[in-house]
DNA sequence: CGAACGGTTGACAAGGGTCAAGTTCGGTGG
DNA sequence: CCACCGAACTTGACCCTTGTCAACCGTTCG
């Protein structure tokens, strides 16, 4: 079972790059918009962790973002551009195990170890924000509400995993795939507009990695899904328009959607995550 | 792919039943020793902590001891005994998806949603230590160390699931066996006390399900590793002695250890986790 | 232009599922 | 005490799913 993320690109530590001279970020606060998704945060908080965040950066397909050294005191929200965090087994391979979207939080998960134990690598191009952690605590101590909302957070984001889990050991590797593709669906909130098309930016190989499977039987799953009639793929811009969508659910026995769903009055789909 | 825990049992809500007359756990606070392990508490919250547990309920192999209606407002301290939570799919087919031992919480998972998504069951006999969520909120309002606490207590599981999710991805069947061998002696802390044998106290349907195999082919993986030299079984007692411990971990690449040690000063495996 | 990468397809092999029969053991009832 | 039963484990035969290896193609990029 092969496992390859790209070699790892050149990265910085944050805090290495000082604040940019211009900052469209200000007033924008992509930690409150992913905090008060799963728990009531009141406008004070806003201003509260619009001020913590620190300015977007910008980072290539491959950069190692986080790891044991780097960034080890900082979470980091994903405003756009997916990310995934790695084990690194002795021999130096990689194993993908968590996959973060636009609107996740990276660090949360060893938040509290120092940021050991994953190497985090973005897999697209993309921005995003650090925060850094010390005043993240301080802001938990100045307000309650927002423990809460880390910790929903936190959960949100191991039940995800434990869905992931789910996935992996009931279903064969055409359903893992379907499920796979509803599960992006559903985070990514497409479900609420009634969206049935999405991008897959990463490889086959990568898609594999992430479901215990090889890049040829994720090509032959994904044919034969196509085959099926279930969905349509674009191969240039890796977009698949989902075709039957409750038939996919059927197939996937994927009925956690309410897992992903967010606040009512907060749709994360229906505004942009990046302001620019 | 089956997956079948036992037919649930009758099952009580901890509310229907109020403390015994006879209260030995006074003055004992599991909750203290557990949330103690991955951050610093005072000598206050562990006096907190104690007023704030219930009385240990006893449960049967199969009770029902939480799901969407069954002890939603209380997280559970595993004191002694296996539990499982498990999803449950449209045609009333289980599959476990997490795996709870003597020292584990739980009910965080879906602390901030009512405990709606998952049902846990016993896997044996065994005693349960449930509180109230509402007063561990007000405990953690009143002490802020108490929140690193829960926080890294969660942390915990959600790394130990996610180097689950890596064992199912990244190894054949044999490697998953010995893999999960290989945890729970470490989340059992058995590697402090260098013991070599541990019990696994469940059918090995239910180790397939928890692997993604079938019974089947966990006992032809078991007969292998034992042929190999690296353990022996005891068929009656269901016990497992490891013969050869540094060969099973460079078999399962198992090198997150560290991911289930305790702070130094409250090791796990030198005081019993049922003090009667 | 050629190299590198990602996707596709085919032939073949191996790992693991399925089914069925047999075994052991503990519990139950006569 | 023995007969019977069910649960769990074991083993063998067979077959399907998936991995492996290789060739080929289209695109992108230097």
């Amino acid at each position: 079972m092969s496992s390859l993320v790209e070699a790892a690109a050149p990265s910085l530590n944050i805090s290495q790059r000082p604040a940019a001279n211009s900052q469209p970020w200000q007033g924008y606060s992509l930690y409150f918009e992913i905090l008060s998704r799963h728990s009531p945060l009141s406008i004070t908080n806003r201003e509260t962790l619009t001020e913590l965040q620190q300015a977007p950066r910008r980072f290539k397909k491959g950069s190692v973002i986080k790891n044991h050294e780097l960034n080890t005191k900082y979470v980091l929200a994903i405003q756009n551009g997916w990310a995934c965090s790695c084990r690194v087994t002795e021999e130096g391979k990689r194993q993908i195990i968590d996959l973060y979207l636009p609107g996740d939080i990276v660090g949360l998960r060893d938040y509290h170890a120092g940021g050991r134990f994953d190497e985090v690598i973005m897999l697209t191009e993309g921005l995003v924000i650090p925060m850094h952690k010390s005043q993240l605590d301080l802001g938990m101590q100045k307000d309650h509400s927002l423990v809460n909302a880390v910790l929903a957070t936190s959960m949100h984001q191991c039940n995800i995993m434990a869905d992931r889990l789910n996935n992996l050991i009931s279903h064969d590797a055409t359903t893992r795939i379907a499920y796979f593709i509803l599960e992006l669906h559903a985070r990514l909130n497409l479900a609420r507009g009634e969206i049935q098309e999405l991008t897959l930016p990463v490889s086959q190989q990568v898609i594999g990695d992430l479901l215990g499977m090889t890049n040829v039987h994720v090509c032959r799953c994904l044919s034969q899904l196509e085959f099926q009639g279930l969905l349509t793929r674009d191969k240039e811009s890796r977009n698949i328009r989902i075709l039957d969508y409750a038939a996919l659910l059927t197939l996937a026995e994927f009925n956690t959607s309410y897992l992903y769903s967010c606040r009512v009055d907060n749709p994360r789909a229906s505004r942009p995550l990046n302001p620019h």
